[in-house]
Formats: structure tokens, sequence, C-alpha cells
DNA sequence: CTCGTAATGCGACTTGAGTCGCATTACGAT
DNA sequence: ATCGTAATGCGACTCAAGTCGCATTACGAG
């Protein structure tokens, strides 16, 4: 039982090798490639160390030996696939922003085409501990990212000072993964639209301050942030 | 072989048998209650059907033959989990109410002992077609039942017309979902209260209101629906 | 009570995931 | 260019999950 909420520590599926570059590093690329083309095509429950090993030409003990299993490789080609960015709206206003967010996570999960793979690496990813912990990684580094929306529109002045940006993303985009991942009830864009505009709402309502940093607003001579009854 | 009328129909898992009193139904229970032991103690990656059928003293090729494997094992778990209701919070406001209900969530899935197996159960749900159906009418009976909650504030005129009381219920827990089944984030009582508020000021602004029903609601005060074609 | 039938018990069998020890290859330094 | 070493290739081995055909038991009807 960790209650810390600093996970700093944040290490890789394999251990940084005294050999990193050359052969290494391209086995380490077609395996990626190659888990995520299986992932896509199968499915986590179809997803076999041999079929990667098969796919990429790396040696199915090999792939014991620097990925421990399907977890390690479902975890290692989702840290990889976190290092893409998305882009990031930016219309000047709080609620199109979150709109546009939650519209292009709507797009992308529910295209025939795009959907599958991060559907499969997402759900593949909560079986174990290696994949929670990088799937974990995945979100705190997009609502960092995702962030700034909330962060410009604290800039603005059209949220308090204080508030937690990565909070009103999570507040906007939850119920979208609450029903791909949890309760599997169907998606739609008009579902997106509503719950990007009630965090947008709840922002403005100074819901998503953390007392902490309202404190540190005080402190400044900016905004004056009276807490929301 | 001619053999037109052949009538073999394939058993599906706990479908109704034509002998569903006495013995059948003593095993079902049996199995049950060993499976969510099972869960409760080792999590889903530990759960067998060996464990299962060891502890329950049903044999493995019965299980395999009723449930299909451990996914029907923990769909029919499910199942039955889903018919004991849970207490509905009934304070006179909708916010408060909405609170309890996080609040309940929270408490549950947080607790050492009771969290576990409610958590590995809709975690190895999501992994087979039968689990993830399971899941999705366990989800659509709670939601509907805790829906009153809202459709009392529209009765009570805290909540305009029309309002969709299940999508109030979802704007409210799903960002603890996010956390516990998404993300992997920690899950604090606070995060459980500004769901419930954000939910709230939602749906006071009208955000959870299907056009369709605030017009029904507009037409006739009566709340029959009329069906046909 | 007796009997027909469905459900379960039983154990051998098949299959595939995962491991191990050793041979071979390729990187990087001298 | 050559060599030491780490990483990969290789195939046999272990073991548990899952399947199959048959024997046995218990339910329910007459």
């Amino acid at each position: 039982m960790s209650g810390a909420n600093h996970p700093e520590q944040e290490r890789q599926p394999y251990a940084p090798t005294p050999r990193p570059g050359g052969r290494s590093a391209r086995v380490r690329a077609d395996v990626v490639t190659a888990t995520l083309a299986e992932v896509a095509e199968k499915g986590y429950d179809g997803l076999t160390v041999e079929a990667v090993a098969t796919r990429s030409g790396v040696h199915k003990a090999t792939l014991y030996r620097r990925w421990g299993g399907v977890d390690g490789l479902v975890a290692d080609a989702l840290t990889a696939s976190a290092d893409q960015p998305w882009p990031l709206p930016d219309t000047g206003d709080l609620r199109q922003d979150l709109r546009r967010i939650t519209q292009e996570v709507f797009s992308v999960f529910t295209d025939p085409d795009l959907g599958p793979t991060p559907t499969a690496l997402i759900s593949a990813a909560q079986r174990s501990d290696a994949g929670a912990a990088a799937l974990h990684a995945f979100f705190t580094a997009r609502h960092r990212q995702a962030a700034e929306v909330a962060e410009r529109a604290v800039a603005r002045g059209e949220l308090p000072a204080g508030t937690d940006g990565a909070e009103v993303v999570r507040a906007a985009t939850a119920p979208l993964y609450y029903r791909l991942f949890v309760t599997g009830e169907p998606l739609d864009a008009r579902t997106a639209e509503r719950a990007a505009d009630a965090a947008a709402l709840a922002a403005r309502a100074g819901l998503f301050t953390s007392a902490l940093a309202a404190e540190e607003a005080h402190a400044k001579p900016n905004t004056t942030t009276p807490q929301g009854n």
C-alpha cells in the first residue's frame, strides 16, 4: 500500500543495456511494431508471444528474456506509443477546446480502423502490473499535456486561479472512457459534447481548484478566487 | 450421413436446463461462491478453473461444460452479484444524494477487504464477450436504479424536466471508475465529492436533458410514453 | 418403487505456453 | 583487423490448461 502521489520512478520494461545501439535497438523496434500489428489484428486474447516472435523474426526465447511475456510486450508498446503527442486545440475558449479533445477521443476509439489498436492496448495493459504502470504513465503524460487548455483559460481569466488543469481534462474525458472500458455502453458524439460542456461548467464554478493552489493564488494580488459554495 | 433431424443443441453456459431444480442449482451456487472467493483471494490472474473445481468440489470437466472456462465463471458470478441491490440515498437534495453515491463507490473499492473482489470481477469481465455482456447488464441495472435520485430531483423541481437520470449518475461516477480501471490513478474522498458536485451542477444547468424527452415533457405533463408505430 | 434420462464424475489425452542450457552471431573497444 | 563479451538463435524439455469418451449418480415422472 503506497500512498505516494509522486510516481517519479518510471522504469522501462528492460534495463538500459550496456549495448544500446545497434542490433538491440533494431530488435526492439521490430518487436514493438509486430506487437502493435498483432494486437490490432487479433486483439489481446489472440496475442501470443509466438506470433510476435514469428512476425518480428525474433526468437521466442529472446522475447521472454527481454520482455518477460505478453505483459511486457504490451507495456513496452504502450510506452513507445506514449511518445507520440497528439494535437492540442487552441480555440480561445475552454469549452470549445474541451469539446475538441473529447471529440478527438470519440473519433479515435470509434473509428473501425484506428480504434481497435488503442482499445486492445488499454484493455491489455490493465492485466499486469507492468502494463498498469505503463498505462498510468501514458495517461499522466496525456493529462499533463492536455492540461494546457485549462491553464490558458486561467491565464485568460476564464477560470479561477489555482484550477487543476489535469483534473478538468479528466472530468471531460472520464465519461467517454467509462463507457468504453467499464460499462461497455455505446459512445456517441453527443455524449462527448456533453462531457466537455459539463467539465467546462464545473471548472468555471471553481470546483477543480485545489486548496493548496488556491492559497498560492491568494498570495498573488491578481485574482480573487471565491470558493464556489 | 442423413440424420437430417438431429436436434443437438450446444449447451450454453447456465442456459435454462430441463432440470433446473435440485442438484444443478446447488452446483451452480457452489461454483459461484467458489469463484468469488478465488477472485477475492488471488485476483483474476490467479483464477484458474482447477482451483474453482477444487474449492467447489465440482469436477473440472463440468465447469468447462457448463461455464466454458474462466470467462463464463466470472460472467456468472457477476450476474449473480448484480441481483444484490445497494442502498439508495434520499436526503432531499440532489448533490447530497450524488455525494452519498460516489462516497459509497469510493468506500467499496478502496476498502482493503471489500475492494479486491469487485475490482477483480470488473477487470476480469472486460476480457471476454460474455463477461462484457454481464458487466454491461450490471451497470445498466445500477444506473437505472440510481437514476431515481435524479428523478426525485426532477419531481422536486430541482432539475429541469426531461433530465436523463442515468446520465446524471454516469457523470457523477465516471471519474471514479476512470481512475480505478483506466488510468490507475489514486482515488480519494475529495475526488468523489468533486465528481458528485460537478454532476449536480451540470444537471441543474440542464446539460443532461435529452431534447426529445424535454419536448415530451413540455407537450404533456403526463409521463406516459406512447409506444407503437 | 422403478425406470429413463440428463447431469456430473472420472481420468487419459492433446496442445501450447513458458523455461533452460548451449551454440552462434554481432557489437564495440583496442 | 582482432578479440572479448553480451545478446540472440536454437531446440528440447516441463507442466498446466483445456478436451474427450465413457461410467456413474441423482433428479423427476409414472
